[in-house]
DNA sequence: GCGCTAAAGCGGTGATCTCTGCTTTAGTGC
DNA sequence: GCACTAAAGCAGAGATCACCGCTTTAGCGC
């Protein structure tokens, strides 16, 4: 469960088996899904003991985990002042995310993890999720916009949910068009009624 | 893969076993998670041999996603006749299927299995989805009523997406009310802003 | 360079799972 | 009732996984 890149020896051996062993993971997921992916196989596939990834990681879902919480760090799109814009950038961020090769995958691993620490894996989750359209109503209610942006929570329910929906369903047409249309029908003047 | 219960001999045995099983399998899901259940874990509780379920159905997520498929089969609401009422009936059972005891353990092994099948178990359970709410927009435009009711398109993103998305994330505050407040929102007369 | 030590590698062990050939039980049609 | 056979039970083999003591490697501070 500690697994930060930053704890004791950063140096460069533990840093390439971590990242050969994100790698192997994204890999393995990818292609065969996380149900068919153990320790030992990610391990194989990294050129690494699998004595490590016990040691390092422990389970297969933490080390998913892991995997999710460092996946596409500092690549999420910059604020740019303007609500609907930031909205949209935002959740089209959050959907090409969840459509990477095994995206509801580690998505699913984060939600899954063994009944105890499920409940940290979905909080954390949630919150990283949360985290990313916040700071967007936030800048726009000091700003003083003219209609108060929506709450949160009405982000999450009317764009958010029917991303993952869409994404974990695969309904085709979940595009960015269909993500502008999303934040139309919420902030307002929706253009195409779908 | 082959688990209809009337292939070839749906006399008592079968069927005992196939129900014992049943209820092993949800009461394990329930009590530990769908990722610590094994399918020689499920024999025992059923008290039944493991090699049948290895014969009948192969594979844990298999079984599962049976389980799923003839979970709360016949117990759907009836249609009154009135698109809001429907909408909120149909919208409060899913809701209650979902937060049954292991509700998205099943869904998830429905979303999981295998990546052969997954495409089918996502096409299975998605339809089942659709097939309850279709009835109610259908009728609702049979009857001609007065603004012509959403599309089904529309329906899954305003009212199944957030239940799965709440559901899953487990946020609190998703009850009848917070149904009848999404109902509401999506077709007008808007009493509460949440 | 040189020790120090965190972390990786190696090998092995017990447990568990998956699957299969054969036997036995018990519905179904006559 | 009685034969027929689908399906369940039994037992065991092979593979894999999870885990752990010990050895070896290689960053890091001096």
């Amino acid at each position: 469960m500690n697994a930060d890149a930053s704890t004791k020896r950063p140096g460069g051996r533990s840093a390439r088996v971590r990242a050969a062993v994100h790698g192997a993971a994204v890999a393995l997921v990818g292609e065969r899904g996380a149900d068919q992916v153990t320790l030992p196989a990610v391990a194989e596939r990294a050129g690494v003991n699998s004595s490590t990834l016990y040691r390092r990681w422990g389970t297969l879902a933490a080390l998913l985990a892991d995997v999710a919480r460092h996946r596409g760090d500092a690549s999420a799109p910059p604020l740019v002042g303007d609500l609907r814009a930031d909205l949209e950038n935002q959740a089209v961020w959050t959907l090409a995310e969840l459509s990477r090769p095994g995206g509801i995958a580690f998505f699913r691993a984060e939600v899954a993890p063994d009944v105890d620490e499920r409940h940290d894996g979905l909080r954390e989750c949630l919150h990283g999720v949360s985290e990313r359209f916040r700071p967007v109503l936030d800048t726009a209610r000091e700003r003083g916009d003219a209609p108060p942006p929506p709450s949160l929570e009405r982000v999450l329910d009317r764009i958010v949910a029917p991303l993952y929906f869409r994404v974990v369903f695969s309904i085709p047409g979940t595009d960015e068009a269909y993500v502008r249309a999303l934040v139309a029908g919420l902030i307002g003047e929706a253009p195409l009624e779908r």
